[in-house]
Parts: structure tokens; C-alpha cells; sequence
DNA sequence: AATCAAAGATAACCAAAACTTATCACAGCC
DNA sequence: GGCTGTGATAAGTTTTGGTTATCTTTGATT
């Protein structure tokens, strides 16, 4: 059975004609290159040099085998390439989730644009998933990663969590509404207010933040209604059916019917993460996973909180 | 870099999912495999199989890396296959040349009919060429071998020699010659007959046995003319130009003019030989020779000498 | 829940392969 | 006739791939 290196060492000889260059371009010792040609030669049965002392050269089955040999070594170095590249993750596949609100901020689209420009050969596919299903998907296995807000629930599975984008929350009045004239507002004047709430358990995402703004004010929010996105959220306060609590990227629904003001003595952020299996083994998943740690770190320095 | 073997291993184990049976079908045992693999996705810096002790299965990237090797190695076996073939002489380019005279018993046809049924794919080339040119271009290694009449000159080379075919010798005689009636004619009656003469130098092929069975009846032939062909030859006698000594097979040039007769005496045969350099480096040529030579053999027990 | 069996990982060791350096022997050249 | 370039040969070392024996985890069994 010859080795890849022994057709190596077989087609650098058939070019250079010349033990020692064709050594040195192998990068081996003279006597190495005698000896494993000696052996190919042996274990196929074919003389494939005719060499006296001075001369070398192809003999007729030599100049028979050459080509295929080559072609061989072709095959070979692409099959490394492919490997190489699967290795780096220049070629792979990624399969992304995010809720809804976790694409308002931009900066989600601007990672994955980025991520598009450094590694165009990854087949991207990308899902609007609620948190629940991400987690449970991304701890099977079949998805690499998903855009979410925090805080994750308790769990088993420990996920990594990298934050791209944290905001201030926001309550959202309707014009005519009484505390609609001041600049802030304390969270404990809405104690005996109706709010619009959000589908998610309360102990998950932005639903935690605002039991959390509440409670630290001293009361449980009033339920008037829930919506899956924020922006019926939002159309539902215009309609005068309660107040919201929301992340300060709402802002930008500018509705003529609604005010957003911020909360007085609240430090309290949204944050906006991708969260993914620790040590992700798709190479693609790990660069992935990296710029959006490295877009964190860099991007807070040039745009702070949105 | 990762050797066909590794290539193999991966391959294999892709296929069955499983070490143990893996390593039986590669003929290992099952740690060999384990390290290689682990080696593999070592120096690569992936992970081709996802595998907690219990399961094994392809990681996305080994899933995208298969395909590639599985077509590596198929590009390998054809490359061993075509080796093999070469080294065994399925393959491959012969240059054989003859002299006219050695293509008239059959036998050279014969071994080429047969040599052409058991390798088909060997490109046959051939060229009618006078022995002292033959003798060169075997030398030089431009021709692999060569139908002639022995004896070879002397020279400084060493041609192996096959016989292939050894017929008796006679004498052709125009029909109103005073010994055209006889059954067979006495070398030394020929002493003063006119001779028709091939144009060799007289101390190789057919013309050294014309000079050896004179010189044994005590006499030098005396040359009227000269020709290349045998068959020339006999025209030249049916014209009544002289008489000549020939190989036996020349019986079947069927003239009304010209009888052929045994020389009482003579045991003297004349021997079409293949030569060509003793073994030759390519396998179709030795493939060739080792057919001419046990062709002799169990030819002989069929047919005797023609 | 305790135990068992299957299966891959690990450890220790061994043999063969492949490479290295040093040296030789032959061919062509002045 | 000595010199130089070149491939072969020899001796020794390192690397590689393999073996057997054993361990550990995990899914199954009872």
C-alpha cells in the first residue's frame, strides 16, 4: 500500500529529475527519498525510474503512472482544503433563532450582517422562535444559537450567554394620561395601574424585568392584558386599554397617542443576548459565538447603551 | 497532515458508527482506531464524531467532510488499480520490430495474435527494420524487442534470445537445372554454381548459415546478385539468374519454374529468434518475452519443426 | 436502586517504519 | 589522475502505529 507521501516523494522526483533537489524540496534527507522510492518501487513491482549513477529518468511505466499520481495528489490537497476550511469554519452551516424584540435594537442585524461579510460560505438559516423553544432546541442540538432577552429561566443546562445590546426600560402612557406631562415617572405612582403585559412566564426575558421594576416599587403590576410582541403592546396602550412597562428601544414607535418616560431610580437594563451551548463543536457556531463577544466589547466603546 | 489511512479510518467509521466494528473491518484493534481518530481531529482542529461513550455519530462537520474523502479515497484505489495494472503489464507500450524473412513461418504471428488476446490494452507498435538497425534501437532502449535469424554478430552487447521457430534449409533450383530431378542435392555439388545472395554481411543471420553450410562442403559461394527479400531471391532464380540457399518455410512460394530441395547432410537449421535486452525494465516487455518463450516450448511438442 | 454489560477511553509497552548523519562508489570532467 | 557531483549504502535514532490489558461511563435489567 503506498502513502500519500510516498506518490508525493514519486511526483516531486518525475519533475526534478534529481535526488537531492528533490529532496530538499521535500524537505527531507537525501537517503529518505532513495530509500521510500526503493520501497514503492519494491512493493508495486515496477521500476519506476531508470537511473544509472548520473542520470535519472521516468521509465515508460513511470511516465504511465505520473498523471494519475498526480491527480491523486489534486484530490488530496483539496480534500485538506475542505478540511482546513470546515476547521476554521470558513464552510459549515449555522442555524440562528431571536425573538421578535431582540431584533429591534439593530445590533443583532448588524453581527450577523458582519458575520455574512467574514464568512460568506456559511449556509445561514434563521428562525423567529420564542425563548422557551430556543433553549429547548439549542440543548438538543438542533439549533446553534439564538438572540434572546435575559434573564434565562433556572435550568438544568447551563447555556453560554453573551451580551450584544442592553437598554433602559420605559413606561409607555397614553397622552391623555396624568403622569404623561412629566419628564419621569416613579414607579410606585403606577402602583394602581392597568398594565399590558407580555406572554412570557414572569420569571424569564423582559417579563422578569418588569416584575422586577414592580416589586422593587412595592406592588404586583395589575394584568389589563398580554400580547406576544411589543409593538401590539404599544398599539394596545394607544387604544387607552393600560400602561406598559417596555425597553427603551420602543422608543422608536413614535405613536402620536403615546409617551415614553423613564422610570425614576431605575438602574435596571433589558439586555439583548446570544446564548448557545458552551464550546460549540461547528467551528462556524464558535466564530459566531466570538464576534458577537468581540462586537460586545468593541461596540460599547463606540456607541454605549441604545 | 492526515494520512490515507487516517482518511480510511474516518471513512469506515463513518459508515458503521461504531469503533469496535469499524476496527474489525480495518483489520485493527479497536484503540489503534480510537488514536488515530483522535489524531485526526487533532491536527485539524475539528470534531468529526459527537460521541459520549454510549452513541457515536457524525458531527456536522465530519458530515461535511465525508462526501470529500470518500471520493479520496475511490481517486486512491484507481491510482493503486492502475499501478498495479502497469506493474503487472496490463497496461503499457511495446515497439517490437522483424525482418521480413522472420514473418514468414507464422509463428511471429502467432505469439502477436496471442500476446494481443491476453493484454489488450497494450499499444502494440511495429516496424519491419533490417537486424543491424534493430539491434541498435534495443540497445538504445528505443525498441523493446525484435524478430531476426540468428546468429546475432558478435558485439558488445548482450541480447537475450528466444528461438521461436528453427526450419530446415534448402535449395532452390529453376526446374530445367541438371539437378532439379534429383531428391536431394550434395552441398558440394554446388561448388561452382552461381548464387543468389541475401545483402547481409555474411557473418550474421541467414547469410552466415549459407556461408557456414559452403564453407562445410569446402567452398566459397560465388554471388551473381544480391536482394533484401527472400522472396526477390526466388523470382531471381525462377529468371534463371542462379540458385540459392534458403530457409525451408520459402517452400510455400509455389513457383513452376523452381524446385526446392533437402542438402544431403546438412543438419544445420535456420533459427527465427526474438531478441531484446535481458529483463527489460517494462512489464509488458517481460510479459511478451516470458509468452514468446513458453510458446517455444510447448510449441514444439505440437508442430516440430515447419 | 443495584447491578450488569457494552463500548469507548486510557495506559503501558513493542515493533516497524521513516528519517538522520556519515560514508561510499561511480561517472564525467578538467 | 585527481576532483566533483550524485545516487547508494550503513548505522543509529526517533516517530508512528499497533497490541494487550484495564478502566470508566452509560443505558439496560431485574
Amino acid at each position: 500500500m503506498p502513502t500519500i507521501r510516498q506518490y508525493e516523494y514519486f511526483v516531486t522526483l518525475a519533475h526534478t529529475l534529481h535526488f537531492g533537489r528533490a529532496a530538499e524540496k521535500l524537505n527531507v534527507a537525501q537517503p529518505a527519498l532513495s530509500a521510500q522510492l526503493r520501497a514503492m518501487e519494491g512493493e508495486m513491482g515496477v521500476t519506476l525510474f531508470n537511473r544509472n549513477r548520473r542520470n535519472v529518468v521516468l521509465s515508460p511505466a513511470g511516465a504511465l503512472l505520473l498523471p494519475e499520481a498526480e491527480s491523486l495528489l489534486r484530490q488530496y490537497k483539496r480534500t485538506k482544503e475542505l478540511g482546513r476550511q470546515v476547521a476554521v469554519g470558513e464552510i459549515g452551516s449555522l442555524r440562528l433563532a431571536y425573538v421578535g424584540s431582540a431584533a429591534l435594537g439593530g445590533v443583532m442585524a448588524k453581527i450577523i450582517h458582519e458575520f455574512r461579510n467574514s464568512a460568506p460560505n456559511v449556509e445561514l438559516e434563521f428562525f423567529e422562535m420564542d425563548m422557551e423553544q430556543q433553549l429547548d432546541e439549542i440543548a438538543r442540538g438542533r439549533l446553534d444559537g439564538g438572540f434572546i432577552r435575559l434573564p434565562l429561566p433556572i435550568g438544568p443546562t447551563n447555556f453560554e450567554q453573551t451580551v450584544i445590546q442592553s437598554e433602559d426600560i420605559v413606561v409607555a402612557l397614553r397622552t391623555d394620561h396624568p403622569l404623561a406631562a412629566e419628564t419621569e415617572v416613579q414607579p410606585a405612582a403606577l402602583k394602581d395601574e392597568r398594565f399590558i403585559l407580555t406572554h412570557l412566564k414572569p420569571h424569564m426575558g423582559f417579563a422578569a424585568n418588569i416584575h422586577m421594576v414592580c416589586a422593587e416599587a412595592g406592588f404586583m403590576p395589575t394584568e389589563a392584558h398580554r400580547a406576544r410582541q411589543f409593538s401590539i403592546i404599544v398599539n394596545m396602550v394607544a387604544a387607552g386599554l393600560g400602561i406598559a412597562i417596555l425597553p427603551g428601544s420602543m422608543r422608536r414607535f413614535d405613536f402620536p397617542e403615546v409617551v415614553y418616560l423613564p422610570l425614576a431610580g431605575v438602574d435596571l437594563c433589558s439586555e439583548v443576548a446570544l446564548i448557545a451551548m458552551p464550546e460549540p463543536a461547528s467551528p462556524a457556531a464558535r466564530n459566531f459565538l466570538e464576534l458577537a463577544k468581540s462586537w460586545k466589547l468593541h461596540d460599547k466603546n463606540q456607541k454605549g447603551n441604545s
